[in-house]
DNA sequence: CGGTGGGACGATAGCGTCCCACCGGTGCTCTATT
């Protein structure tokens, strides 16, 4: 290792590297464009915090949520790193302006994708000399550019107008979304690390169920079965407050739900009630999760047909972060699957875009999302047939990325295999803890089972066995 | 695609039933009012 590297990662509170971190923090302090793709935790962020470092210039961090940028600029703040800045619109229009003109005192900055895309903003990091440009949280240029954050796909244009290179950085990407990043990105040969995205710790279990009710007893009797901190994800805002009440105090859980319908106080508040452990269920939406590490979740419930599967291995990976076995299982009925199927074109029409582009400011203000998305476009520099176009393709590999969902949820081999398959990951070795397939009647049959044999259960893997029908 | 909420309607004075339109998960930012 090289040591100025050494010294700085012992600085930032790290003890060693993990397996990747090295190649990519070598790579992007030679000045090339690098993509990562690292399993969570706190890898990535050590990765640009040691290059930001190292490299002269300031380094630009684009982050997805508010939040992230609060959690990130704190932590290197905690390093005894001072020279830390987040432009977002928490700032005051005077404070702004103020630190617009002083950006080169700052090592890091922080921001959100619709601000550096701004032309004031972006003229005044044009005016200093940017070492580094990081894209934390990069499938978000796959998974909502297209049809929720159109500044996303604006990052290029951003790369090119600040001159430097580029570090990007996620857990999860099979090549069909590295290959949008690199190209969204215009990365140039660009160094890709791309490790293993297996996590050997988690059971993947898969059940098909009759209906929603069945659904609803199985979350129950796994919840009853399993101990310690768990997430259910479900569909919509109302499942999660629907559940929550069903299951509150059930076993002594402390449950809660949690969606963007919340006012950002309680939201934060249940972030941080679950993260410390005072709540230990929580019914949530999608809202729930990017820039979460609690380490003990062991178990992860998915509700429903999720519409990608890198949207799912982001829910799962949720569980088991300290490496502890973990159980995750998608339960879900065929009406899922049609519920999922039938949102896929929901998109902005051709109509709709140009009678936006034709008269803008009649929808000023609408909280429509199509109208949203559409505006958003415009504001990003779309002309109404490129959003067409854009739209258009997005359907397409919408659908796309749905069918592999539904050849995940038909394969009857080892699950963790299939889903490894799609991320061009390579799997661990199929065993008793990897993973299992249920159906309807054959969870009957089991349910029966444990009922008569109601013993206890002493490991994890008795446990998992007993839970779902491994198959050998 | 499927669930649902709201409006119209019919047959009768308080309420069913049907049909149709619309919604369903994610978050930045700005702007105009309380």
């Amino acid at each position: 290792m090289r040591s100025e590297v050494e010294g700085v990662i012992e600085q930032l509170g790290y003890q060693n590297l993990r397996p990747g971190q090295e190649e990519i923090i070598n790579a992007a302090l030679d000045g090339k464009d690098v993509l990562g793709i690292l399993p969570t935790g706190s890898g990535k962020t050590l990765c640009f915090q040691a290059t930001g470092q190292l490299r002269a210039g300031v380094t630009v961090v684009v982050e997805p949520l508010l939040a992230l940028m609060r959690d990130q600029q704190l932590r290197l703040q905690a390093s005894g790193e001072k020279r830390v800045l987040a432009i977002n619109s928490q700032l005051a229009p005077s404070e702004l302006s103020v630190v617009l003109q002083n950006l080169s005192y700052y090592q890091f900055i922080f921001i959100a994708p619709e601000m550096l895309t701004r032309p004031d903003i972006l003229r005044a990091l044009q005016a200093v000399k940017v070492g580094l440009l990081v894209v934390d949280e990069a499938h978000c240029i796959y998974q909502w550019g297209p049809d929720f954050r159109p500044a996303y796909l604006r990052l290029g244009d951003v790369r090119q107008r600040l001159g430097a290179p580029v570090m990007a950085l996620t857990a999860t990407a099979p090549e069909n979304v590295r290959s949008v990043i690199v190209r969204q990105l215009r990365l140039q040969n660009a160094t890709i690390y791309a490790g293993s995205v297996d996590r050997p710790e988690l059971f993947i279990g898969r059940e098909s169920l009759l209906d929603q009710r069945a659904v609803n007893e199985r979350v129950g009797a796994l919840l009853a079965q399993v101990a310690g901190p768990a997430i259910i994800y479900c569909p919509t805002k109302k499942l999660t407050e629907q559940l929550a009440q069903q299951f509150s105090g059930l076993h002594g859980r402390r449950v809660a739900f949690y969606h963007a319908g919340l006012d950002g106080h309680t939201r934060t508040l249940r972030e941080r009630q679950f993260t410390e452990g005072s709540l230990d269920t929580l019914f949530a939406t999608s809202a729930f999760g990017m820039g979460v590490d609690k380490p003990d979740v062991r178990m992860v419930l998915y509700l429903g047909v999720p519409a990608t599967l890198e949207e799912y291995m982001q829910a799962i990976g949720r569980a088991g972060r300290d490496g502890q076995p973990a159980l995750t299982a998608l339960l879900y009925t065929a009406k899922d699957a049609q519920h999922t199927a039938g949102m896929l074109a929901n998109l902005p029409s051709p109509i709709l875009v140009k009678a936006l582009y034709r008269a803008p400011k009649a929808y000023a203000g609408s909280d429509d999302p199509q109208i949203q998305l559409v505006l958003a476009y415009q504001q990003a520099g779309y002309s109404a047939s490129e959003v067409n176009q854009a739209l258009d393709a997005r359907i397409g590999s919408k659908q796309k990325a749905f069918s592999a969902v539904v050849n995940f949820l038909q394969a009857d081999g080892c699950v963790r295999a299939e889903l490894l398959h799609y991320f061009d990951s390579p799997a661990k070795t199929h065993d008793d803890f990897c993973c299992g397939i249920a159906d309807a009647g054959v969870l009957a049959q089991i349910h029966s089972e444990q009922q008569a044999d109601n013993q206890g259960f002493n490991t994890w893997q008795e446990v998992f066995k007993q839970i779902f029908n491994v198959s050998d």
